[in-house]
DNA sequence: TGCTCCCGCCAACGC
DNA sequence: GCGTTGGCGGGAGCA
């Protein structure tokens, strides 16, 4: 029902082809925002799934550009069977050589064309027998989160819906939808998106995102997070975890969500603004229990490096170093907005006096540190025009 | 060698 | 039953 009041605008495949022209679309102003930017495109994806079963698995393993080099009937080059007996017992290798099979005619189709992270590894792979692998900085999280983040404006209009579908997000970044859940879940702690059926999203982009690091920051005070963070482990009575934080939809897990979240709020409520992994992943885990367990901090720490991934992707936090000691440790500190705590309005309002209609102008803000609220009460208007004489402020407020 | 984190198994969930 | 979702940890890349 509420979307059918809006202006839904569903990123299609098309779309996700020319993450430019799809921004565009929706909104010009926005269109410079995103600043990741690649270099060339292709569309993998028209030699889709189904192509590559019409193939027969001879068909596969067959790289057409060699066979043409070859004579017609000439045996196979040592190299070339070993490399076929390889690409027999190795189904990476099977895959990405259809893949090389399926894709080149497309590449030199047009250069207007989207090009995933795995085929410009192809182009530059040149004409090696033993193709390497993409690195892992190619496929990591935060590159990817990059891409992902670059297919939708910052700060969409509130007036348009922006849909996403998890599936042909995958499909277009060449990804398995695995991680994008991984993305997903980060974002979607804090509101840049969220779930709106099976395999649906909505962008909301870092409109709400001072809204939701306000919160944040005050759920880590209440959290005594603060506390923690200048002695783990000794914090005194601990407020209850998540006590009144509803389980979302009603699920135990979504970890990556709670965490990514407690993440975020360990940065607000620190006075240095930088954390090491090391001490997230303690007050993570004491929270959960869990400190008997050496693998659980591993896998706290593995996690941790997944959120960090996507928060450094999205400009909120870099990572750095710091010195202890035992030497230095790895670090992250937060670049993100540092003034959402600032609450600050205006507020006027129409009172009568003396039978005449007066005007009074407070402006307001909240100083988290000092813990006050301020008043501004500045001067107005009657209606009729004349100044609102100041020795009358006091009384009014 | 330790840090980093990709990868994919597999179980819970929900339709 | 089957597709979706995401916890989890092995193990390999990298500095």
């Amino acid at each position: 029902c509420l979307f059918s009041q809006m202006d839904v605008t569903c990123v299609a495949l098309r779309h996700l082809m020319s993450p430019r022209r799809s921004r565009m679309d929706t909104d010009d102003e926005e269109e410079e925002e995103n600043v990741y930017m690649e270099a060339k495109r292709t569309t993998p994806q028209k030699c889709d799934q189904t192509s590559k079963k019409d193939l027969n698995a001879d068909q596969v393993h067959i790289t057409p550009s060699k066979l043409q080099d070859r004579a017609c009937g000439d045996p196979l080059t040592p190299t070339a069977n070993l490399k076929m007996l390889i690409s027999a017992a190795s189904p990476d290798i099977r895959d990405r050589e259809m893949r090389k099979v399926l894709f080149r005619p497309i590449e030199n189709e047009s250069d207007d064309l989207a090009v995933d992270e795995h085929d410009e590894v192809l182009q530059h792979e040149g004409t090696d027998e033993f193709e390497k692998k993409p690195s892992r900085k190619q496929k990591s999280l935060g590159l990817l989160c990059k891409k992902f983040l670059a297919l939708y404006p910052n700060y969409p209009a509130s007036s348009k819906t922006i849909s996403i579908s998890l599936d042909e997000v995958a499909t277009n970044l060449g990804v398995e939808r695995r991680r994008i859940y991984d993305i997903v879940n980060v974002l979607e702690s804090l509101k840049l998106v969220s779930r709106v059926a099976k395999n649906q999203y909505v962008w909301h982009g870092q409109r709400q995102l001072r809204h939701t690091l306000r919160e944040l920051h005050g759920l880590g005070r209440k959290l005594r997070y603060h506390l923690q963070m200048e002695q783990p482990g000794e914090c005194g009575p601990r407020a209850p975890s998540h006590a009144d934080e509803p389980a979302p939809d009603g699920r135990k897990d979504k970890s990556l969500r709670i965490m990514s979240q407690k993440f975020v709020t360990l940065f607000l409520v620190s006075k240095t603004q930088t954390i090491t992994l090391d001490l997230a992943a303690k007050i993570l885990i004491e929270e959960s229990q869990d400190m008997a367990s050496h693998s659980k901090y591993k896998t706290k720490v593995r996690r941790l490096y997944d959120i960090a991934n996507v928060l450094t992707s999205l400009n909120l936090i870099k990572k750095v170093h710091v010195r202890e000691e035992r030497g230095r440790k790895p670090a992250f500190k937060w670049t993100g907005p540092v003034d959402f705590h600032s609450t600050s309005g205006k507020w006027c309002s129409w009172f009568k006096r003396n039978g005449q209609i007066e005007m009074l102008r407070v402006s307001f803000f909240y100083s988290p540190g000092l813990n006050k609220l301020n008043l501004l009460l500045s001067s107005g208007h009657t209606a009729g025009g004349l100044p609102l004489s100041s020795s009358t402020l006091p009384a009014i407020a």
